[in-house]
DNA sequence: AATGACTCCAACCGCTCCTAA
DNA sequence: GTTAGGAGCGGTTGGAGTCAT
């Protein structure tokens, strides 16, 4: 069975040759590809259109970044993917070089087992039933956390904080100017839900500036407040965090002096267009935070534990809002 | 050395989306 | 508004390479 697209050609298939490969590079630079279709015949070769295609983009373009990721591609890939799932293609296009099809084989054979044998679920980023259960029972190697949102992690300096996957994570959240502290309060019910992978809501500490983002790694006070909350962000409300499906408070339920956040059994949808703009706005956000990334790629980072640094970014829930500016009482927020 | 299990990744398949007629 | 063709995307497959027995 050949490719619909061209099955009524004699097309060749499976690994490409160098010669195929030669000819398909020199059409391209001379011609550029136009239409893909009209590639093979143009080309001199016995492949269909969506083939040339597929070796052109993954494989034999000139900007392709070859070797294996390095820790600060993983941290995106995960990030992104907390907050996209599997769109290879968005998330590939903030790794320079990177194809959809490379980051998707890399989340497949290495992230994703990364991730489960972190206990955390790699489709929602959330914690295994099973590690729940082991949390429960204090088997886990790492301290019980004071909060769902607390990371027991060591101090680390502030030049961790343009680097860890919280602010990251936040940077990448659309603006929605549709959205302020309007939307938000212990009563009202209609907040703006985008939907995302991980259906918990949390808030950020920041005040009046607008740019820069709590380091999620350091989190020991959180990030539940709600902004109608008298003194501000980032005090922790032990017993509620924000359900975004519901706008009402999730609780934790505590079991022998555990704390169990309690999922929200559906996530709203947003209607498509809607979700697309705010993919547009993500694409922005997640530019900017890549640049970022790169940029501050500084020796902290780079002897940091990568292993720890990937927990902490994969235990972080999602379904983010954080404020974009604070003008007295009245918060603008982002989602 | 043989072979079976496993991993990785290039390539394919089928579907949706987009656009032009 | 409908349709057809092309582009693009995500899931899956198959084979080459590697490792363990």
């Amino acid at each position: 069975m050949g490719h619909h697209c061209c099955s009524k050609q004699k097309v060749k298939r499976g690994l490409w040759s160098p010669e195929e490969d030669e000819k398909l590079i020199k059409h391209i630079t001379t011609f550029g590809h136009g239409s893909w279709s009209s590639v093979p015949k143009l080309a001199g070769l016995e492949r269909c259109g969506k083939s040339c295609r597929l070796r052109w983009i993954n494989y034999l373009r000139p900007d392709l970044k070859r070797g294996s990721f390095s820790a600060q591609e993983e941290r995106v890939i995960v990030d992104i993917h907390r907050i996209l799932g599997n769109r290879w293609a968005q998330i590939a296009k903030h790794l320079p070089g990177r194809t959809d099809n490379e980051v998707k084989n890399f989340w497949n054979s290495c992230v994703k087992k990364k991730l489960i044998a972190q206990g955390l679920d790699p489709n929602t980023h959330n914690l295994l039933p099973s590690h729940k259960a082991n949390n429960n029972g204090c088997n886990l190697s790492h301290p019980k956390p004071t909060s769902v949102f607390f990371v027991n992690s060591p101090v680390k300096d502030a030049s961790m904080d343009m680097n860890t996957s919280f602010s990251t994570l936040l940077s990448l959240l659309p603006n929605d100017p549709n959205i302020s502290s309007s939307h938000f309060s212990h009563d009202g019910p209609n907040i703006p839900i985008y939907e995302q992978q991980n259906p918990n809501i949390f808030w950020t500490t920041e005040e009046q500036n607008l740019n820069t983002f709590m380091d999620f790694s350091m989190a020991r006070f959180p990030i539940c407040s709600p902004p109608s909350h008298p003194s501000g962000f980032g005090i922790v409300e032990e017993d509620c965090l924000w359900n975004s499906s519901q706008l009402q408070p999730t609780e934790l339920d505590r079991q022998d002096g555990h704390e169990i956040l309690l999922q929200p059994e559906q996530q709203v949808k947003k209607p498509h267009q809607e979700i697309k703009a705010i993919e547009v706005e993500i694409d922005r956000k997640a530019d900017i935070i890549s640049t970022r990334e790169q940029n501050n790629m500084d020796a902290s980072f780079e002897s940091s534990n990568f292993g720890f640094d990937f927990v902490e970014s994969a235990v972080m829930p999602c379904d983010i809002m954080y404020c974009n500016s604070y003008h007295g009482d009245e918060f603008a927020w982002d989602c």
